[in-house]
DNA sequence: CCCTTAATAGTCACTAGGACTATAAAGAGA
DNA sequence: TCTCTTTATAGTCCTAGTGACTATTAAGGG
């Protein structure tokens, strides 16, 4: 998760999700977009995958004015450093789990992107995002198991991933990753499809329903 | 679906989704709850399920002005006659298929809409929010039906139904639906599941992916 | 008194997938 | 150099879920 160290009131020195207003003539989409790229610092943001979440407007979620969020959610691989912006005082990458107490309701928003997100594995091949161009079947199951917190059977995944028509395609002239521990891995890279039919459902869905 | 027909420019005399704009105190669900009591004369619109769609922030979706529209969908059983608005010459209900060349973008948000509520209906307990307290199954298959725009299997659907714990719960004292033309129907009430496992899947999902 | 309609019961076979074992191919360490 | 460990890959077995059926039951209509 990125993460901005909070520089003013409220919430000073607590860490928050980045965000930032809307200009004039901009969609919800292209402000989170440009978010994006002032955070991270990333000069090409434009093939990233980015997911509107929902809608946060309770009155008093900020105590200094009205304030309306539409919280996106992107996902890349390989994050590059992040940089702070004006009204930040740090930003960082920080695993889910210890990404808590959070400024204003940023708690909630983040566990319902995580809930999002992890849903839309079940059901779409968006998985890929998170990973490289060109990927193992091991780093996309790694996908899985992070987001979802539960381990895969791997043979099971990879059979599940490789009889989905379209979820991925081999890299030709059989590539491998060598240079890991074990035996290469053949690559692969995302497939043309976009759904999961059947989904990859987890077992035991524990958590938040509905 | 509930559609009023414009009164004032732009796009007047054009069909369009209810709506309104936010009090100074409430948020996005409570105005949605406040304009759907105001459309439909529902006294009691607590209990409805209302769920988020998403929202449309381009600009220029309204010419006269930037409006950021939240969408909302909720869902009754037996809906009563609607009450056009203040700004509205008329409001009635319409089927989904009718429902075409609307005012605004309201055309997208009421695909994304069905969308929605379609790909809901596949892991969740949704359905029963369409139907009357007591309902058969045929009804609840019904529901299904219109949705999803494809006929069902009644045996497999009931089947399916009834196998999945909390799902439906049948109306003690074996009540039934008589005054119809075949066998009187069993009744049944919502359980207190939310979420189906495993799901109910269309089997082929054409249409928009992702 | 049939005939139609709709609900309900049950069968059969195929498939996806969970659990598991076995093999192959690399690096690490003795 | 020869294990040993690690990871990828191949394959097996079995069962729950479900699509496609057929059969039966119980109402109303002509």
């Amino acid at each position: 998760m990125l993460l901005v160290e909070r520089g003013q009131e409220p919430y000073a020195g607590r860490w928050a999700l980045p965000g930032g207003f809307l200009l004039p003539d901009e969609s919800a989409e292209t402000a989170a977009r440009r978010e994006l790229a002032e955070e991270t610092g990333l000069a090409d943001v434009s093939g990233l995958h980015l997911e509107q979440l929902r809608t946060y407007s309770e009155p008093g979620r900020d105590p200094r004015m009205r304030v309306v969020s539409v919280a996106f959610a992107a996902l890349l691989p390989d994050p590059p450093e992040p940089h702070a912006g004006s009204d930040a005082a740090e930003a960082r990458w920080t695993p889910y789990d210890e990404a808590r107490d959070l400024a204003f309701d940023h708690d909630r928003i983040l566990a319902d992107a995580r809930d999002r997100v992890g849903g839309r594995l079940e059901y779409t091949c968006l998985a890929t995002a998170f990973c490289p161009p060109e990927f193992t079947l091991g780093e996309l199951q790694q996908v899985y198991e992070t987001v979802w917190g539960a381990p895969l059977d791997r043979p099971n995944f990879r059979r599940k991933v490789l009889a989905t028509p379209g979820f991925v395609e081999p890299v030709p002239g059989a590539a491998r990753l060598t240079g890991g521990r074990g035996k290469p891995a053949a690559l692969y890279r995302a497939g043309p499809a976009t759904t999961l039919h059947p989904p990859l459902l987890r077992t035991s869905r524990e958590g938040r329903p509905a």
